[in-house]
Formats: C-alpha cells, sequence, structure tokens
RNA sequence: GGAGGGAUGGCAGAGUGGUCGAUUGCGGCGGUCUCGAAAACCGUUGUCCGUUUUUAAGCGGACCGGGGGUUCGAAUCCCCCUCCCUCCGCCA
C-alpha cells in the first residue's frame, strides 16, 4: 500500500511510473486524492462536535453535581442535537474512509526506476550471467526420468495420495531434500541470518500484511472452517512477526531465515511448466528476510541477490539474473531479481530464486516502523528472496550432473548428504 | 469440545458511569549532586488523524484486546469476536 502523504504529493509521477506495470492509475489516484480531500474536510466537521458535545457534557456534569437537575436537563437537549449532527458526519467519514482503503489497496507498488516496461518474463531483462551452459549429452534424461530411474521421487504415489503437484520423496531423493534444506540453513546462518520455524498457516491480517490478499487469494489453500491461510512461501509468516511493531533503528538490519513448505494452488498452469518438478502445488524453500532502512535498502537487495548466487556456486550451477520486467514484477514488489539456473536435459532456464524489495510497500500495511534519529516514526523497508527453492535446483542437480556413472553430488553437499554420488 | 477467570500506557499494576489519556511503581530520557559512578532528589515520558503559525511548538479529535450498543457522558454497563490463563474431556 503507497503511503497517502506520498500519493498527494507525486499523484502525477505515480500515475507515470505504474505505466511500467502496464497499471492504468489515473482514475483510481484522482478518486483517492479526491476522497483524501474530503476525508480531511468531513473530519474537521466532527471533530467540531465532537469537542462541542464533549463540553457540553461536562458542564452536565457538572450541573449534576450541584444539583441543578433543571438547568442541566436544559443542556442534554443541545447535547443530543450536537450528537445527531457529529453522528451524520461520522457516518460520512467511514463511508469515506472505507472507499479510500479500498482503492489504496488496490493500487500495486510503484516500480524502481531500473525497472524495464514490459508485457510478460519474455521482456524481463538479463543483468548477469555466469558458468558455462551445462550439456550432459544427447542422451540426458529429463529429472523426472532420472527421479524414476533412481527411485528417488514417485509422483504417480503423490498423486493418488494427494493429487498432481504433490510428489512424494523416498529415499535418497528424501536424503536430498534434507540435506539441501540444512546447507542452505547452514550458510544463512554463517551469513547472519536468525534461523526462524514459522507456521504454515496464517490469518487474514498476515495474508493482507504482505499483499497475498486481497489480490491474490485465489493463489492460496484456503482453510475456510477456520478462516486461515496455507502460506504460498515463509515471507508471509517472517514479515508478519514485525507487523505493528516498532523497531529502533539499532535494530537494522533484522535478518531472518526460514524453510517451509509452501503450498500454491497454481490455478491455470500447464504443458512443459508443470512437468516434473518445475511447478508443485507443495513444495520446500528457504527463505530469507530482511527489514532494513529505507537509505540502505538498495545496497541490502544487491546484497541479498549476492547471497543467493554465492549458494547457487557453491552447487556449481550455472545461473543468470534477470530484473523483472514491470509486467512481471509482483504487486507488492518495487524491484525483482530472478535468479535462474540453466536444466541440462530440459534446455530451459528455471527460476530458482526471487529477490524482491518492497520499500514500505508491506510495512505501510502492516505497520512496521522504526524510530528514526529524530524520534519520529517511520516505515521501514521489508525484502525478501529465496535462498533456495528446492524442486528446480533438485531438477537442475539430477540433470546436469547425470553421467554413465551415476548423478555426481556436488561437493559443498556432500557433508549433508552423506553419499556422493546417486546409482 | 465443556466450565470458569482475564486482556489497561515499554513493563508491572490501580481504577466499576462525570474534567480519566487514565493513580502508582519500575524502566527510559534530561537535570542537580559527584573527579566519575551508584544512591538520593527534581523534571519528563505513548500512538494515530486533523489543524494553526510552514523547523520546533500550540490547538481539536480518536485510542484502556477488536467490533457494535445503552447514555447528555463509558476504561467502567450490555452484546458479538479474538487472544491468554485455570479446570474437565480428547489427543500427536
Amino acid at each position: 500500500m503507497l503511503e497517502l502523504n506520498y500519493i498527494r504529493e507525486h499523484k502525477d509521477e505515480i500515475i507515470e511510473r505504474l505505466k511500467v506495470k502496464n497499471f492504468n492509475g489515473e482514475d483510481i489516484l484522482n478518486r483517492i486524492v479526491e476522497l483524501d480531500e474530503k476525508r480531511r474536510q468531513t473530519q474537521k466537521d466532527r471533530d467540531n462536535a465532537f469537542a462541542e458535545s464533549k463540553r457540553l457534557s461536562k458542564d452536565i456534569g457538572k450541573l449534576f453535581k450541584e444539583g441543578k437537575q433543571e438547568q442541566a436537563n436544559a443542556l442534554k437537549e443541545n447535547s443530543t442535537q450536537l450528537k445527531n449532527e457529529s453522528r451524520q458526519c461520522e457516518e460520512q467519514l467511514t463511508n469515506i474512509v472505507k472507499e479510500l482503503n479500498e482503492l489504496l489497496t488496490q493500487v500495486p507498488n510503484v516500480p524502481h526506476p531500473s525497472v524495464p516496461k514490459g508485457e510478460s518474463d519474455e521482456e524481463n531483462k538479463l543483468v548477469y550471467e555466469e558458468g558455462p551452459l551445462p550439456d550432459p549429452g544427447k542422451d540426458a534424461l529429463p529429472h523426472w526420468e532420472l527421479a524414476k530411474k533412481y527411485d528417488l521421487i514417485d509422483f504417480d504415489l503423490g498423486s493418488k495420495i494427494s493429487g498432481s503437484g504433490f510428489p512424494v520423496y523416498k529415499g535418497r531423493g528424501a536424503k536430498l531434500q534434507r540435506a539441501l534444506i540444512n546447507f542452505f540453513l547452514a550458510e544463512a546462518e554463517k551469513a547472519g541470518y536468525e534461523e526462524i520455524q514459522p507456521p504454515l498457516m496464517v490469518n487474514e491480517d498476515s495474508a493482507f500484511g504482505t499483499g497475498q490478499l486481497p489480490d491474490k487469494d485465489s493463489q492460496m489453500y484456503y482453510v475456510e472452517m477456520d478462516n486461515m491461510y496455507l502460506i504460498p512461501t515463509a515471507e508471509v509468516p517472517i514479515t508478519n512477526i514485525y507487523r505493528d511493531v516498532i523497531l529502533k533503528a539499532e535494530d537494522f538490519p533484522v535478518k531472518n531465515a526460514a524453510y517451509s513448505a509452501c503450498f500454491r494452488r497454481e490455478a491455470g498452469s500447464y504443458g512443459k511448466d508443470v512437468r516434473g518438478l518445475n511447478r508443485l502445488h507443495q513444495f520446500d524453500k528457504v527463505e530469507i528476510v530482511q527489514v532494513q532502512h529505507p537509505g540502505k535498502s538498495y545496497d541490502t537487495l544487491e546484497e541479498m541477490r549476492e547471497y543467493a548466487s554465492g549458494i547457487l556456486r557453491k552447487l556449481g550451477l550455472s545461473f543468470r539474473i534477470l530484473i523483472l520486467c514491470g509486467g512481471d514484477t509482483s504487486f507488492a514488489s518495487a524491484l525483482t531479481y530472478d535468479l535462474e539456473v540453466y536444466s541440462g536435459a530440459q534446455q530451459r532456464w528455471l527460476e530458482v530464486s526471487s529477490v524482491s524489495n518492497f520499500e514500505a510497500f508491506q510495512s505501510n500495511r502492516m505497520k512496521l516502523r522504526f524510530k528514526d534519529e529524530n524520534g519520529k516514526n517511520r516505515l521501514a523497508h521489508t525484502l525478501n528472496g529465496s535462498a533456495l527453492a528446492l524442486p528446480r535446483i533438485v531438477a537442475a542437480l539430477l540433470e546436469n550432473n547425470q553421467t554413465p556413472d551415476g548423478i555426481k553430488i556436488p561437493e559443498a553437499l556432500v557433508p549433508y548428504t552423506g553419499f556422493e554420488t546417486i546409482t
């Protein structure tokens, strides 16, 4: 949610910049400014009426104490009248604020100047590439074949138990998952992130705070009986730790890491995108979250991007980094980097990490603030990134490291798996 | 799931219809004292919205878990919800 003050003063600039996200904000922002104006006028009227009736009530109380019943009763009538007036104002005000908030929650975050205009992921901008493209050879098998061959993952079994998109990891497949999670968490700890184990279901306030609601609710699994949502990422519970919190400047940077299962409905996905591990309804991920001073959040974004890159490097995976174009940047994000690894057998790039700066967009929704040098409360900036999402890492590792003698486990991972090859 | 008790300012804890945004203690901040510190003493101490003179400050309004109601007036009375505690039941 954008700050009202900011909208008031930068309306035209915001409208212009939102075009990069293909969002036409002219009508909605004009209406917001108009409602804001109305809100302030109405509040003034209401406050004046309230102030007056408050004064009267005090007088009435005094008169009663002095035993002057009749005078008091006379004043009562005045007071009742005033109350009716102020009640009308109050009602108007409630309606105005309600509409204002509804509109405000519909405006996406303003993209950073470096975000290119574009419709879809095809227009994302390549900013970095590292390592040779892996070539496992002509006879290379895609990961779903390898998973079957070595009995690592059973997709059919998952379908039986739950449905498509819920794979069952078995034996060394399960162990590989556990090894990756431990490796990622150990790396995060080394980098100064405090580990958190969050709830996997969240309430409405939390889902709203990070921006999943009201816009993306069809992407989340919803437990109607208890009005809870299964988390699509640990970002949601972790960032919401700081909802309604006022931090001290010296708390920055707040750094948390969490492993969690993630649940996504992925309505509308189809074809090669959902083959094997490419897109799942349930998957594992280690997420890193930082809360940072507004002046430093972009340095932090670079740091987090570099951190995720470092893990890929340690796993020996070639990767590239893209800046998402406006159309592909999420509702709440101002700037997002995607990290992609090359999947040798599928011969395509797979997104394994997404690192974003939300600036004050989430903070404003969840009232995450800090006391600045002058003792004033200001909104903090929030950032998060995957470090990393497991399934596509597994896909790339299996495909790129396949040899006639089996699948080689990257050296950095061996201490965690306890085996060097899958044969 | 059933029965009961509770939710007040950073924390602890008063307040059950009338100048209560709220007694008090602790903590925090500033000061006196001191070479310095402790102790003691004095002062100060939240959040949000609006507004005025466009630093800072003053003024108006809201906020005693959340929402609604009664009343001229509610932290205090009534209703609904959430969370916490105790006991019973169930249970990984």
